[in-house]
DNA sequence: CTCCCGATAT
DNA sequence: ATATCAGGAG
């Protein structure tokens, strides 16, 4: 097997600065209003469709105002609250550890930590990162499944290359004021221009409008 | 590595 | 009918 070709630091930008102009407004689309909620919804994203998630968040913030009122809460209640979204089951679960903690050992604040939010029940690195960049305004780039597909795809990475090392080849790439909005212009791009299931050239997509 | 898991697109 | 979706735990 040949060794792969990848771009170059100024090859890798000029395409990443190109998705970000072809979105100039991109930001999440999840519906939250507090951080508690953003970290629900975030939680709630895992391998489903934003889409899917807004759908059950309004009765959820509404039932579950605050951490204690989901620490509080029966699994099969809150999972009757989210059985639409996929891998429900254990996100009942967990949603109600994660709200136990919160209230237990952060007063039902939401830490500014990466190292604590990790902890948290269903809180893994990507969503631990798009809290701090979402909530907080936190530079990074949380790599998911379409900044996976993307940096791939262009060769921006190896096509072995795992998570971590794809966050660390975007952040040397781009200075840190436009982490946040490239992490959410290549969500936007891998959702609506270059999907997952779009064979072509990937540089087919690349066309600024 | 496998499992979780309903809704949607193709 | 099958692939995919803002992943994480065991």
């Amino acid at each position: 097997m040949p060794k792969e070709k990848l771009l170059s630091t100024e090859e890798a930008r000029k395409v990443l600065r190109t998705i970000n102009q072809m979105y100039p407004d991109a930001k999440s689309e999840l519906v939250w209003d507090t951080k508690f909620h953003l970290l629900c919804a975030v939680l709630m994203s895992a391998q489903t469709t934003d889409k899917m998630v807004n759908r059950v968040m309004p009765k959820f913030i509404a039932d579950y105002p605050e951490p204690q009122n989901l620490a509080q809460a029966a699994i099969p209640e809150i999972e009757q609250h989210i059985a639409q979204i996929g891998l429900y089951h254990s996100k009942a679960k967990h949603l109600k550890e994660m709200a136990e903690i919160l209230v237990e050992k952060y007063d039902g604040q939401i830490p500014q930590d990466k190292k604590l939010l990790v902890k948290l029940p269903g809180v893994g690195e990507k969503t631990a990162k798009v809290v701090l960049a979402d909530g907080y305004g936190i530079p990074a780039i949380a790599v998911d499944t379409h900044v996976a597909r993307i940096s791939k795809r262009f060769h921006i990475v190896a096509q072995n290359a795992k998570p971590l090392e794809i966050e660390k080849r975007l952040e040397e790439v781009l200075p840190k004021d436009e982490w946040i909005h490239t992490h959410h212009a290549m969500i936007l791009f891998g959702r609506y221009s270059m999907t997952a299931r779009d064979k072509e050239d990937p540089y087919t997509y690349l066309k600024v409008k």
